[in-house]
DNA sequence: AACGACCCCAACCGCAATGAG
DNA sequence: TCTCATTGCGGTTGGGGTCGT
């Protein structure tokens, strides 16, 4: 008589330790795809029972959600993500699942990988907390104006053609209500303009941000306000320099960063332009000694 | 070629929220 | 109202790949 039969262990229990973990086969996704094609998405305890996949819901459901779904999109995060990302984590914080709904064909978790491995590794660079103020001027104050300008600039395709003018048009005829929310795109992007901060003048959802970065100074280029932007672009880096001088030394990251070759930065949405561009910016300034 | 350091990302874990009975 | 099962979310880990020495 086994310790089933016995009772001592439960069919749950059971199941559990005949269930299989770590990566998928093919054959697993195959057995996955099918149930989702015929049952649908959820119940997805049943899985196992109706595929004979030895897996366990939560592992079959997190397969389907972050790999198999047909609509996910693979690749590279554009810059017009980026910018999103940038933007709604600076108002929702680590609130991923939601970041992500605004992107889509992007998970969570591939929002949130980015993050970790990017971001926090700049912010490791700077020798700073991703949340520490330095950090925050130097991406409302540089890196998203720089993005913004990148977007306008770039022609990977006909269709993204944001150039500071443009964003500059595109963000005051959101703000006038010119622009419809369902027209409202930065790049390919599309955006639901309800998330994007004080463009609707309402902020229901500032209360629930778990990590809310508002900065309490904000000044110039407020990082909820995306329409800013481009204004920031034209009278900004006065003030921006100002503060990002006042509060940390730029110039040793800068240097920091060309001396490592900028490996990271040479990436999407940073590159030794940015690095020329911000030495100059902080040079003509005379902020940098 | 071998090794170590680093990066990326798929997958796991624990907890909270939700819903059904 | 309570309990339990299920689902969803965010944090973390570990393995494979890449790069530099």
């Amino acid at each position: 008589m086994d310790i089933y039969q016995r009772g001592l262990i439960s069919e749950t229990r059971q199941s559990n330790m005949d269930e299989r973990k770590g990566p998928w086969t093919e054959e697993e996704d195959f057995l996955l795809k099918s149930y989702v094609n015929v049952h649908g998405e959820g119940r997805w305890n049943s899985v196992a029972g109706l595929s004979g996949l030895k897996r366990s819901g939560k592992s079959c459901r997190l397969r389907w959600m972050n790999y198999l779904r047909p609509e996910l999109r693979r690749g590279n995060i554009s810059l017009q993500e980026q910018l999103l990302i940038l933007q709604l984590h600076s108002r929702w914080g680590n609130r991923w699942s939601k970041i992500a709904q605004q992107l889509p064909g992007r998970t969570d978790n591939e929002i949130k990988n980015y993050w970790r491995t990017r971001v926090q590794k700049l912010a490791k660079q700077l020798q700073c907390e991703v949340d520490s103020k330095q950090f925050r001027d130097a991406m409302r104050c540089v890196w998203i104006p720089r993005l913004i300008e990148r977007i306008g600039a770039s022609s990977e395709s006909p269709s993204v053609q944001l150039s500071t003018t443009t964003a500059a048009t595109y963000m005051d005829s959101i703000s006038s209500g010119q622009t419809s929310h369902a027209d409202a795109t930065i790049g390919s992007v599309q955006v639901d303009p309800s998330v994007l901060p004080e463009l609707s003048g309402t902020s229901s959802d500032s209360h629930d941000a778990q990590v809310a970065y508002v900065s309490e100074q904000a000044d110039c280029c407020n990082p909820l306000s995306i329409s800013d932007y481009p204004h920031s672009l034209e009278k900004g880096w006065d003030s921006c320099s100002e503060n990002l001088a006042g509060t940390w030394n730029i110039d040793d990251w800068v240097g920091q960063e060309a001396r490592d070759g900028g490996e990271w930065m040479a990436s999407a949405w940073w590159n030794e332009e940015n690095v020329w561009f911000l030495r100059q910016q902080l040079y003509d300034d005379g902020n940098v000694n």
